[in-house]
RNA sequence: GCGGUUGUAGUCUAGUCUGGUUAGGACUCGGGCCUUCCAAGCCCGCGACCCGGGUUCAAAUCCCGGCAACCGCACCA
């Protein structure tokens, strides 16, 4: 539970380390050693298994840079801009916008910085903390930028979350899933932000691994399947409301929060579900895991529900981890403005409408004559006229005058009004999106430090079976030629059946059991001298140090049951001698 | 970005104030001996003054700058 002797271990074993150590290091940045990587992948393949599997969403990848108009759409370019300031006195830097506002009670959101700076100096604003003068406003992108291409004309931005490469490729991916919603389309992999000053290690990092998850669906339809199985599951929730007034957290079930609009869908409420449910599986302790909804304040530009899943922490408190977010039709509605392409969906009515409708039509045998050459435009001019307008025109006035290029005057002799019926089959929408957000980074920070487990002078990361980085240790009781060579023997036999199998000599037994505790290996292996006769071993649970006697041949197959968790090991142990 | 505190092997630390032999110890790690089940013991070995500049005959030690970590403030679409 201790921040400081998790990370110690952390760093001494190889799971995380700061990167560029032997350059000083850059703050923001870190390494995964090699059980980091490992247990790394593991866990995104849990989640590729959650959301890819069971879930029937396809993974995709898009390039880390991306060009400026991608950005410019999302609004990032803008929104993700802070405007600064600084006291040339105390070199306190400030936010500008807020600096003016708490001294003018002038709403200046997205004023440009020249005008910041001249509401500065105009107004005589000084800085409130030493009454110094204030620099000129720069803009602070949280963006890292970069030049595409030789001549370095093009501005690129390295991606501030993978959501936008999803929401780029809509059409393509559309017409991969047939034409039909919903459909989420996944994809992990690395973020950028350039933090002003990032702190907290591992929680707040400059590049950073995110899976995200973009769930398409017609805004009218924001449930989910399989929602009445989990109706009854119980969730942690901190309403806005609750935050707001100083309430606490409330447990409900997913059916009620649904039902009274806590959560504004169905379909959000079972992704909190189900984002708990992986959390809980790759070994966080329930008891640790809370919902906290965002305040209208703090909610983004895109979104009109937010959630963020927050993991207790005895050092940072409540640290976010996950945050699930409607984010309605705001990305594509705005890539489609951005880049005149039609990301609409066309969805099929239940039933067609029936529509009856007025039309006004040129009657061509009089029109064609009158109007000549011009008839065409005029003809063209009517299909987009409101017929109710004409009408009314004609019968107050006796004629109607179509302006375009010049006035021509319509009698009614000249036009044909008709009521006909017309079948709607559907309409074309923008989807909305729903999206879970994992923080990878911060999701292995939370699984070591709740895995952590310290008994008498023993420690050991209590980690499932299926996520543990080293899978199994094989040990010779004592450093026996004979012995070790067996054990050599069975190391082989399990690598080559898939495992991650590791092989220690040093030390004596207890300090080698120590060893793979201490990196959290669920199960060893220990040949002794009576194995050399009956071709049996022990084998060694790492949470209760309980051990049974197996043999060699058997030992694959207990292992694939132990490490795919289709068996635990107490029920193993009701089939074999339990050793002391 | 601002202010404060701190930087000695993988880890913890002595030495820094008061400049002066080969920077000392413990644990860890590697090799060996021993050892029949949970960090035992013995022998051997690897391994450090954050980086750069200055002052000085001489800098881990004093001064300046940088970097990093921690704490507070600010920031965190």
């Amino acid at each position: 539970m201790s921040h400081e002797e998790v990370m110690k271990i952390a760093r001494k074993r190889g799971f995380l380390w700061s990167s560029f150590e032997i350059y000083s290091g850059v703050a923001g940045f870190v390494d995964y050693g090699p059980l980091g990587a490992l247990l790394k992948n593991k866990i995104m393949n849990k989640w590729r298994e959650y959301y890819i599997i069971k879930e029937g969403f396809y993974e995709m990848e898009s390039p880390t840079v991306m060009p400026e108009e991608v950005f410019k759409a999302s609004g990032h370019v803008d929104h993700f801009n802070d405007p600064m300031t600084q006291c040339k006195e105390c070199k306190e830097v400030y936010r500008a916008d807020h600096i003016i506002e708490e001294a003018t009670g002038m709403d200046v959101e997205g004023l440009e910085n020249q005008k910041l700076t001249e509401i500065i100096s105009n107004r005589k604003i000084r800085c409130p903390r030493c009454g110094g003068h204030l620099t000129h406003v720069w803009s602070y992108n949280l963006m890292f930028q970069t030049l595409i291409g030789a001549k370095g004309k093009k501005i690129g931005y390295l991606r501030p979350e993978t959501a936008q490469g999803i929401f780029t490729p809509f059409k393509r991916l559309l017409r991969f899933f047939r034409n039909k919603l919903p459909f989420g389309v996944v994809q992990l992999g690395k973020a950028y932000r350039n933090e002003i000053s990032p702190r907290q290690g591992v929680i707040r990092l400059r590049e950073f691994t995110q899976a995200e998850a973009e769930i398409f669906v017609n805004p009218k339809e924001k449930t989910h399947p399989r929602f009445h199985t989990i109706k009854s599951e119980k969730l942690k929730l901190y309403p806005a409301e609750n935050q707001e007034k100083g309430k606490k957290p409330i447990t409900i079930t997913a059916g009620k929060a649904a039902e009274k609009g806590i959560i504004s869908s169905e379909l959000l409420t079972y992704h909190l579900w189900l984002a708990k449910k992986f959390l809980v599986d790759i070994g966080i302790p329930e008891d640790v895991i809370r919902f906290r909804q965002h305040l209208p304040t703090e909610m983004a530009h895109y979104a009109i529900d937010c959630w963020d899943v927050e993991i207790k922490t005895n050092r940072y408190g409540w640290i976010e981890i996950i945050g699930i977010a409607d984010r309605t039709d705001y990305d594509l509605k705005s890539h489609s403005e951005h880049s005149k392409e039609d990301l609409k969906v066309f969805i099929e009515y239940k039933k067609p409408k029936i529509v009856k409708k007025e039309t006004v039509k040129a009657k061509m045998d009089k029109i064609g004559p009158k109007f000549k050459k011009e008839a065409a435009k005029i003809i063209k001019a009517l299909e987009d006229l409101d017929p109710k307008i004409v009408k009314k025109e004609l019968e107050e006035k006796g004629q109607f005058k179509l302006e375009l290029d010049k006035t021509y005057t319509l009698l009614e002799e000249d036009l044909e009004f008709e009521e006909i019926e017309e079948t709607i089959k559907g309409e074309k929408i923008f989807p909305h999106v729903i999206e879970p957000s994992f923080g990878i980074d911060r999701i292995i920070y939370s699984l070591l430090l709740h895995s952590y487990k310290k008994e008498d002078d023993r420690t050991y990361f209590n980690f499932p079976a299926d996520i543990a980085p080293v899978e199994v240790a094989v040990l010779p009781l004592v450093n026996k030629e004979k012995l070790v060579q067996l054990a050599l023997k069975i190391k082989e036999d399990l690598r080559n059946n898939g495992f991650i199998a590791e092989f220690d000599t040093s030390g004596t037994i207890g300090r080698r059991y120590a060893r793979i505790d201490e990196i959290g290996v669920p199960f060893a292996v220990t040949v002794d001298h009576q194995s050399l006769k009956d071709h049996k071993v022990t084998l060694r649970n790492r949470n209760d140090t309980k051990q049974i006697r197996i043999s060699i041949k058997d030992l694959t197959r207990a292992l694939e049951d132990l490490l795919k968790r289709r068996m635990k090991f107490q029920d193993l142990s009701r089939f074999y001698e339990i050793q002391d």
